[in-house]
RNA sequence: GGCCCCGUCGUCUAGCGGUCUAGGACUCCGGCCUUUCACGCCGGCAACACGGGUUCGAGUCCCGUCGGGGUCACCA
């Protein structure tokens, strides 16, 4: 390991949303890139959001994608701890230090007081700028206020003149005002410190060298600087990260817009696949999760964590404009801070899918079986645990299906494979096109099974040589016959081959169902 | 509104002054394959926001305009 220290640090105040595992995915590779550390920070300095269910799905999510980190919750490390919560003498010693040398000062203005300078400045159409009106000078206008009854913060006391130059390794140059910035408060009435204050002090005590977030930080970075400097601690570089935006608009992508979302096509198709498999699988869906802005969505129904990852990559990153996949060896091994993009990039759920279709496609047989039996397990159609012909049986359901499965829970389509003969549901309106309203479709039927008895081996080839002859010997289309076969042998209108289906059937449900499905139609139509 | 960022096909992007009649991918539209569906294959539509400079030459550099966005908390 060398010198570069990155880290990623959310605060647990919900369910992760793809960009912010997106900037994790970036921290992760630079780190993983160029042989440094990894750090996963919690901040959870705001005790009224934070919660534990939202650090346990951050914690399950970055575990999910293989994100692995090298130091913080629940693997340790040198300089912890790593949640802010617990770290609180190391930021009042920082406030001591900021007060001592005249960076900050105690403030006892009400929010309403603040409120009321802020609409002033509104009217007048000038940059809101505090009046320092109720900051103490000395312990005596401290005790003064206090008297008064007036609860004390501590703010920055920024500089109202010149400008900090940032080297912005993604941007560039890029130059700030002080004076854009406020006297922000770094810690509470109540003694707790706020995510600014924090933030720098961990950084520095956790000797993080680069700073890679999102651009949403870009204009809180003054600030931070310039508490570095009070302090005198060694800047960090920056890099800041383009956000991702929503489909179709350059607005940044919130969780909180599932209903605007909707109204794109792709994304609703997304939701509604993955509503899809919910359903079969039982599965009550709750909308705060259940909305492709948050990865757990992915994660339900069945996505491989390399093809989000993927995705994710490229959104923002490129490598030549020619290649886009990548092994997560290879995201590591070509990584580089110099080749993200400057613009934000829209999400994109087709594209999403394009990756997760190909990436499945080149899953070996054995893993896709091993991701796709929870499904079934989950929709009560297999035991738990599985019996010990589940394995070949639903390898041989994978292998015939192709790439039609294009995520685990898609498995779930091929629901009649599991199904007892008699409790085959059936789609009716296939029904009656297939099997009713084609005048000879259940003769044809009837006296095809009788050639399935004798077919020997029962296996696709055989059963495929057996079909063409029938339809030779009786002069009609092979259609004819199969659609009718594959209404009476799933219940459904598609699927993939006939042949394959009967021969992973087996003979003995084949006819069954075939019998079935005949004494059924007869039973509907009164006979003439 | 202040401050800041951004601006190549619908979307993700390549392009770091000439090889750009702008390349790739996803989507979309045709066609082929075909027992349905999916895959696959072939082909097609589609972009340098605009205006000034600089230069022999600009998508590429500079300025301006326009447009889009982020952020302005005792949230992170």
């Amino acid at each position: 390991m060398n010198d570069v220290r990155v880290r990623f640090c959310p605060s647990p105040t919900g369910n992760p949303h793809v960009g912010m595992v997106r900037t994790a995915l970036f921290n992760w590779a630079y780190a993983r890139h160029t042989g440094g550390t990894f750090v996963f920070r919690i901040e959870d300095t705001d005790s009224a959001r934070d919660s534990e269910e939202s650090y346990q799905a951050l914690v399950d999510t970055l575990r999910w994608l293989h994100l692995d980190w090298d130091e913080g919750p629940e693997v340790g490390g040198d300089r912890g701890p790593y949640y802010q919560s617990q770290r609180g003498e190391l930021y009042q010693r920082a406030v001591d230090e900021l007060l001592a040398r005249g960076a900050a000062y105690r403030d006892f203005a009400t929010p309403e007081e603040l409120q009321a300078e802020r609409d002033e400045a509104k009217v007048t159409g000038r940059a809101f700028v505090y009046s320092r009106r109720w900051a103490a000078e000395t312990d005596a206008d401290a005790e003064k206020f206090a008297a008064e009854g007036r609860a004390g913060v501590v703010r920055l006391k920024m500089p109202r003149e010149g400008e900090l130059v940032l080297n912005d390794l993604v941007r560039g140059e890029v130059r700030i005002a002080w004076a854009s910035e406020q006297d922000h408060v770094v810690q509470r009435a109540d003694g707790s410190c706020l995510y600014h204050l924090a933030t720098v002090v961990d950084d520095h005590a956790m000797q993080i060298s680069h700073i890679i977030r999102a651009e949403e930080h870009l204009p809180n970075t003054p600030r931070q600087v310039f508490i570095m400097q009070a302090l005198g601690y060694e800047l960090p570089a920056f890099a800041h990260l383009p956000y991702v935006a929503e489909p179709g608009s350059k607005n940044k992508l919130s969780k909180r817009k599932l209903d605007k979302y909707l109204k794109n096509r792709d994304f609703a198709e997304l939701v509604k696949h993955g509503d899809a498999i919910a359903e079969r699988m039982g599965l009550a869906v709750d909308a705060d999760v259940f909305n492709p802005v948050i990865v757990d969505f992915y994660e339900q129904i069945g996505f491989l964590p390399d093809a989000l990852l993927n995705y994710l990559l490229l959104l923002g990153w490129s490598l030549d404009g020619e290649r886009e996949e990548f092994t997560r060896e290879e995201m590591i091994e070509l990584f580089s801070l110099e080749r993200v993009n400057r613009a934000p990039a829209s999400f994109d759920p087709q594209k999403l899918l394009a990756f997760q279709d190909r990436a499945m496609q080149q899953l070996p047989l054995k893993q896709k079986t091993a991701r796709c039996l929870p499904y079934l397990q989950a929709a009560g159609l297999v035991a738990t645990p599985p019996p010990c012909d589940t394995g070949p049986y639903l390898s041989a359901i994978l292998t015939a299906a192709g790439d039609r499965v294009k995520m685990a829970g898609d498995v779930l389509v091929y629901d009649d494979f599991y199904r007892a003969d008699d409790a085959l549901v059936y789609d009716e309106k296939a029904w009656d096109k297939r099997l009713v309203k084609p005048p000879a479709a259940c003769d044809l039927l009837g006296r095809f099974a009788e050639q399935l008895e004798t077919v020997e081996p029962f296996e696709a080839a055989g059963i495929e040589t057996a079909l063409k002859s029938f339809v030779e010997a009786e002069g009609i289309k092979i259609g004819d016959v199969i659609h009718a076969l594959r209404v009476a042998v799933t219940g459904k209108a598609v699927g993939f081959g006939i042949f394959e289906t009967l021969e992973i059937l087996g003979r003995e449900r084949s006819l069954s169902r075939i019998r079935l499905a005949l004494a059924r139609v007869a039973a509907q139509s009164p006979t003439s």
